[in-house]
Parts: structure tokens; sequence; C-alpha cells
DNA sequence: TGTACATCAGTGAACGCGCGTTCACTGATGTAC
DNA sequence: TGTACATCAGTGAACGCGCGTTCACTGATGTAC
């Protein structure tokens, strides 16, 4: 079952669909992904996508569910229990990084409003902001969780659509860390 | 000249257009605005707007200039001379409130990488971050300029975002303006 | 003031394209007996 | 273990559509004399 049958059954057509639109998302942004592509990738024909996917949309929130569990566990890869302010910019860093290393998919997880009736798109964007609480909880006891807790999602969101809509420089992974860190710095230091 | 003159020559289609591929903006977000609808909107031929536009992409770029030149007079009118940290939560509640007065157009603005070929548009983003720097320098007198600038763009940034893209209650003007005081007042009062 | 002519801003038909989606279909798979 | 049959996951052709862009064209405008 390991060797990839050539045959009339395509075995997991759902997941290959959904790497297909992945792929497809980060040559030609959200215009390149249309339903016909990734059923042409996935080496298909244009109507099999339609038994796993009910519509365009459908395969779009699919690939956003997808995209914040990547972006949950790729925050927590770059810090396993991150519990003081150094290490929440440690987080927004990563949060950054991850927006300008998959632009498009970060796109269709934020950019659009999102369509609320995808279950899977809010258990992901709620499990985030959960995690953001727990975070900030022990990273700032004293203050107001749930503001504060926005506050820096805030801060790391923009700076992610600043970078991504060219407004700030890019041109290398270090400068984008630094422009981060020094930024989160400006206020989290602030009156002292 | 007032009456306008069902002629042959349009008068002002540079303009029209513009103002079409607006209002198209509105009502069907970016994938909406097709150079066809454009003409279609401003009573013209598919190929008039030819006659004014290289191709839809210089549209695009002279729409999102026009808007960060709204954006301004709408910050502006929002406070004549901000001057103190309050002054500038006022400017991110304006900031805010015309990214969901005008989410596609904020889209247009923000989400893509601005074509950087397009004088027009960096002459626009220049003048807001400049603007932006004044202010910091009049409100927060002693701190890096650069990065307070930087720190309160991104935040009030990521906070129109996070609107946009139904992370956040958008339910009235009012829920809205609170959770930006909220969440500014949590990172500019912090340390104390 | 009138006329000839260059220039400009539109027309409308046409091109080729890729799209979303539907449809009747068929080959493969799995289950009941 | 073998067979009949239901179900499932694909096929491929077709539909109607709107798009960006090009082209040869023509009506309106303005300028020189």
């Amino acid at each position: 079952m390991s060797q990839a049958t050539a045959s009339y059954h395509h075995g997991d057509l759902r997941a290959a669909c959904l790497r297909a639109a992945r792929d497809l998302l980060e040559e030609g942004g959200h215009s390149g992904l249309s339903l016909r592509a990734v059923a042409r990738r996935a080496g298909v024909s244009p109507a099999a996508p339609y038994r796993h996917y009910a519509d365009r949309e459908a395969l779009l929130s699919a690939v956003a569910a997808e995209g914040y569990r990547e972006l949950a566990g790729h925050l927590a890869a770059a810090h396993p229990s991150p519990s003081t302010p150094d290490d929440l910019v440690d987080l927004a860093v990563a949060y950054v990084r991850f927006a300008l290393d998959h632009p498009a998919l970060f796109r269709v997880m934020f950019a659009e409003p999102c369509d609320p009736g995808s279950p899977d798109r809010v258990a992901a964007t709620t499990a985030i902001n959960d995690y953001l609480h727990s975070v900030v909880r022990r990273a700032f006891p004293t203050a107001d969780a749930e503001a504060m807790a926005a506050a820096l999602w805030a801060l790391a969101h923009g700076l992610a659509f600043l970078h991504l809509g060219g407004k700030f420089d890019t041109s290398s992974a270090e400068v984008v860390a630094g422009k981060v860190r020094t930024t989160m710095s400006a206020l989290l230091t602030l009156p002292t």
C-alpha cells in the first residue's frame, strides 16, 4: 500500500487536494487557486474534487483551518512554554516569520472575513486565542489578560501584515526579526 | 459643462473609472473588480478604460493611492493636531473605523504586496509614515520615534485586520471603538 | 469667421482563455450470504 | 472460498460565463491659417 497505485482510485484525494491547494496558493496567490487547477495538479479529472469538497469555498476553508493548526504548531515550536515578556517577543517573531513564509496562506487565513459556518475554522482560531490567553496570564500576571492578549496579538498581526504589504523591509529574516523586536520593545517597556 | 453631455466623449472617464472601481470593490470585493465591469458601470465600451489605464493592475494602484489619501484625510479629521497618547488612541479608533467602512479598499491598500513601481502609491504611504512620525514625536518626546511609530501603526493595523478578518466583534461602531481603546490602553500604560 | 486637418477618446466586434459546476457514466471496492 | 450486488470514487464531455486585451474603426474636438 506504500507504493502509490496508479489505479482508478486515488487513495487519499482529499489530502492530495489540500496539498495541491497549498502549493498553488504559494505559487499564484489567492487567484491562482481554482478547483480545476487543484484537480489538474492532483492528476485527476476536474469533477473529482467535488467528491470531497462542496465547492471552492469549502476547500479554502479547509486550507485555512490547516493553516491555523500549522501556525499554532510553529508558535509552540518557537518556545515550548513562554512565560516572560521576552518570550512573548520571540513568539511575535515566529508569528511574523510564519506570515512571510506562507504569505498567500496567511492572507487566506486572515484577510478575508472567515466564513463563520466552518466549525473547523472557528475551532482553530479559538484555540489560538486560548493559547495566547494562557501565555499572557503567565507573562503578565497583573494585567487584564483579555486586553493584553488582544494587544499582543494585534501588534504581532499588524507587524505581519505591514511586512506582507511591503510597508517594512523584508529583505532578510534578520532584518525582520530585528524590526519586530525593536518595535515590540518600544511598547513593552514604555513608561518605565 | 455642468450638465453631463450624453455625447461621444465622456468628459472625465479617468475619474469615472476610479469611482466605478471603488463602488465595485465595496460591492463585490477584490474579485468583483474587473476592467470590463468598470467599463460597464461607467457606461462605456470594454476597451475605453484602456485609454486611461494600462491594465487592471494600473487601475488597482490608482484606487489604492486614492485610498491612502482618503485615509490620511480621515485621520486628520479625527484629530486636527494630536499631541497626547490619548489623542493617538483616537487616531487608532479612526484608523480601524476606516478599515471597517471600506473593507475591500483597505485590503487592496494593504493586503497585497504593493507594486513598488507605482510612484503614486509610494508617495502616499511615505506621507502616512511621516505624519505618524511627527505625531509620535509630539506625544512621546522621549521615545525612539521610529520604533514607537512602527509599534503604534502595527497595533492599529493589527486591530484593523483582526476586525476585518472576523476575529473580533464588529457588530457596532461602539463595540469596535471600545475594543480599540481597551486594547491600546493595556499597552500604553503597562508597567506604570 | 470659416475651413482643413491632426489628434484624441471613444466604439464594437472578436480572440482565446480558464473557470465553476453538472451530468450520465464506469471501474474498483467491500460486504452479505 | 465464491459469487451477487450495493456503494463509492473516480471519468470525461459539456454547459454557460465573464474575463483581459487587441484591433480597425469613427465621431468629436481643437488648432493653424
